[in-house]
DNA sequence: ATGAAAGCGCTAACAG
DNA sequence: CTGTTAGCGCTTTCAT
C-alpha cells in the first residue's frame, strides 16, 4: 500500500510528526538514534514524503520549466535538457517541457501563464520569442534563465555561445589554409529567422572582409526540405568563379552535402574544403572539420545559474557566453592540395 | 505580484471561494453569469490555479515519470519523450524524466521509490528492468506502462515494436533481389546486451534460415568506440566468401560505415547492398535503404494508453506491438547490378 | 446554483 | 532534541 504518511510513520515509531517531518528534510535536527528509528519504521511502510503537501507549506513546488519552440527537438535541444536535468534532478527539481509552437499557442501560453506559482525555475531556450513576452514572463516572480536566446532583457541569467565568434574560426582556419574565393550555404532565413543562423552568416562576412588580402564570398541558399547537394550544384553554374571551400550553416546541411559529394565522386577535401557548424552526431565519425558546441554543458550551466538564484545569493555575472572550438578533422586541407573547383563543376 | 489565491478572485467577483474554484474544476456547475464575473477577476488578477495545493485534495499528481537508463538521450529517447509529451501534456500532465543508470543509481531507485505518491503515471522505456524491480515498481500503484521493453510482466500496459519482423523485412528484401551472402553487422553485445539488439540479431538469422534456398551468412562484431570501416574491412579479410549484402544493427553502424564506403571508392550498392534500421536522421537525405520505427509514435501510443488507465476504463488489450515498415532507397539493388565484393576487398 | 466548513499531508514557528 | 499547533491553497461534501 502506498498510503503511509508522516502521521502512520510517527505512530509507528512513537514519536511526533514534526520529529518524522524533520528526519526527512533536516536530519542534523533529530537525534541519531531517534532518526534511525524513524527511518526504519518509514521504510517498512514504504513511506515517502509527499512533495506536493509540502509545497504548499514550504512555496517551492520544485518544478521547472523549458519553454521551446514547438520544432522537433532535435540534436541541440535534446541535449540541452540533458544538461539542464543532468544539475535540476540532483537538486530535487523536475523539469517539464513547454512546447511554445505556433504564434497562437504562443499567445495562449503568454496570456494564461500556466505556470505561474507552479514552477520555481524557468528556461527559456533558443526560440523567437519577443521582448513583450519576457517581460510578461517575468510577472512570474521566478528566475528566468535563457538558453541560447538573443536579448538578456528581463533575463535573470543567460548561457549562450557567440555564434559569430564560432564561425570566425572556421573562416579563419580556411584563410590560414590559403583559400581566398569561400563560399557560405545557409538556409534561408525567411523561413527559420533564428537569430543565430542570422548571426553565422554575418559572422561570416564579417570574418572574410577583416582578412587583409580579398576575400571572395559566396552565398547559397537553401530552401528547407530541398536536396543540399542539387541546390549546390546548381547555384555553383551562375557563380563567376568557383569556391575552393564551403562553410555551412550547420552540420545538418555539411552531412549529406559531404555524403553526395563523396557518392558523386566530389572529393572533399580534394575539391573543396568543408567546414560544418556544431559538431553534432556522426560529425566526428565521418571526420567533418566543425566548429564545435557543447548544448550539454549549455544546460548544466543554465541549470547552475538558476540554482544559484534560488540561494538568495545572485551570481556576479549571470550572462555567461560559452567557447566554441574549431575541431580540424578530414574535410579541410591547405588550397595547394585542393584542384581548382571548375575543374569538376560544370559537368557533373 | 503573483500571489492571487482563491480567496483574493473570490473576493473580488464577490462570491465564495468555492465557486472560484467549480468556475475553474468543472465549469457546468456554474451559472454561465457567474462565472464570467469569476473568470473577469481571475484574468484581472493574474490568478492560475496551484496545481500542488490542488493535488493534496484530489490525490492526482498531475505529473508522470519517465525512467530510462542513464545512456544520453539519443534519438530513440528523444522521440519517444516528445511522442510521450505530445499526449500527456495536454492532457495537463507534466513529464519528467529519471535516468536510471547505475546499478547503484538504480538499487538506491528502486529502494526508495521516490516517486512513490509524486506521480500518477510511470512509463519505463526501453532499458534492462529486472522482474523484481518492476514488481517492486507496481507496488506504488499507479500505471505502469513499458516502451520498448521485453517483458510484459507486471506491467499494466506497453508498447513495442517487433525487432525480428523488421529485421526479417530487411533479410527478405536482400533475398528477392539475389543476395544469398549476407552479413550482419552489429555491436558486441556483451557491452550492451539490449534484448531488441538481440532480437534484430536472432531475427536476422532465423529469417536467412527461413529461406527455401540455402543463404550463407557472417556476422561482423563491433567493439563499441570502433571504427564501423575498420572492423569492416578487417573482418572481411577471413571470410571464407565475401558477402553481397549487410544488414546492420541500426542506422548508427550503417550511416558512417555507407559513408566510409563512399569516400574509399567502394560503391554502394554496386559493390555491396546495405540496409539499416531504424530511420533515424539522415537517413532520407542520404538515401539509406532501412527499417523504419517511429519512436515519437510509440511515446504517443504509450501516453494514450496511460490516460485510458486513469479513466478507470482499463483499455481491452493494453499490449501493443507497432508495425515496422522498410524504406527502400539507394543502398540496395539486384545481385546482377553487384560485382563480386571480392573485387575490392582485399587490396583496400 | 451557491456557500460554509472540513480537511488533503506536510512544514515551521513556537514551546517546552 | 522533541512535541503542539497553525496553516499552505485548494476541492468537496453537505447544507441552503
Amino acid at each position: 500500500m502506498s498510503k503511509a504518511s508522516v502521521y502512520d510513520v510517527a505512530r509507528e515509531a512513537g514519536v511526533s510528526i514534526s520529529t518524522v517531518s524533520r528526519s526527512f528534510t533536516s536530519p542534523e535536527k533529530v537525534s541519531a538514534k531517534t532518526r534511525a528509528k524513524v527511518m526504519k519504521a518509514a521504510e517498512a511502510m514504504n513511506f515517502t514524503v509527499t512533495h506536493t503537501a509540502a509545497s504548499l507549506k514550504t512555496g517551492r513546488t520544485f518544478r521547472a520549466a523549458l519553454l521551446v519552440g514547438n520544432e522537433r527537438l532535435d540534436w541541440f535541444g535534446s541535449l540541452v535538457r540533458e544538461g539542464l536535468d543532468s544539475i535540476l534532478h540532483p537538486a530535487g527539481y523536475d523539469t517539464s517541457i513547454y512546447p511554445i509552437g505556433d504564434s497562437e499557442e504562443q499567445e495562449h501560453f503568454f496570456a494564461e501563464l500556466p505556470i505561474r506559482r507552479n514552477v520555481d525555475l524557468v528556461f527559456v531556450s533558443s526560440f523567437d520569442i519577443t521582448s513583450k513576452e519576457t517581460s510578461r514572463l517575468s510577472s512570474i516572480n521566478v528566475p528566468i534563465i535563457g538558453i541560447n536566446v538573443e536579448s538578456n532583457h528581463d533575463l535573470d541569467g543567460s548561457v549562450k555561445i557567440d555564434d559569430a565568434k564560432g564561425i570566425q574560426l572556421a573562416v579563419n582556419h580556411l584563410l590560414t589554409l590559403g583559400h581566398r574565393n569561400i563560399a557560405y550555404m545557409h538556409i534561408s532565413p525567411k523561413s527559420s529567422l533564428h537569430f543565430s543562423s542570422l548571426n553565422r552568416l554575418q559572422g561570416f562576412l564579417e570574418a572574410c572582409r577583416q582578412w587583409p588580402e580579398p576575400v571572395k564570398t559566396e552565398l547559397i541558399k537553401l530552401q528547407p526540405g530541398q536536396d543540399v547537394f542539387s541546390s549546390f550544384i546548381s547555384q555553383l553554374q551562375s557563380m563567376e568563379s568557383r569556391p575552393t571551400a564551403l562553410c555551412c550553416q550547420d552540420d545538418s546541411v555539411a552531412i549529406p552535402l559531404l555524403f553526395k559529394l563523396n557518392r558523386f565522386r566530389l572529393t572533399v577535401p580534394g575539391n573543396l574544403s568543408l567546414v560544418g557548424f556544431d559538431d553534432s552526431t556522426y560529425a566526428d565519425k565521418i571526420g567533418l572539420t566543425t566548429i564545435r558546441q557543447d548544448p550539454f554543458d549549455l544546460g548544466a550551466k543554465a541549470g547552475s545559474l538558476a540554482l544559484e538564484f534560488l540561494k538568495k545569493t545572485p551570481p556576479k555575472n549571470p550572462y555567461i557566453t560559452l567557447d566554441t572550438q574549431i575541431m580540424i578533422r578530414n574535410t579541410t586541407a591547405p588550397i595547394e592540395d585542393t584542384r581548382p573547383l571548375d575543374k569538376w563543376a560544370c559537368n557533373s
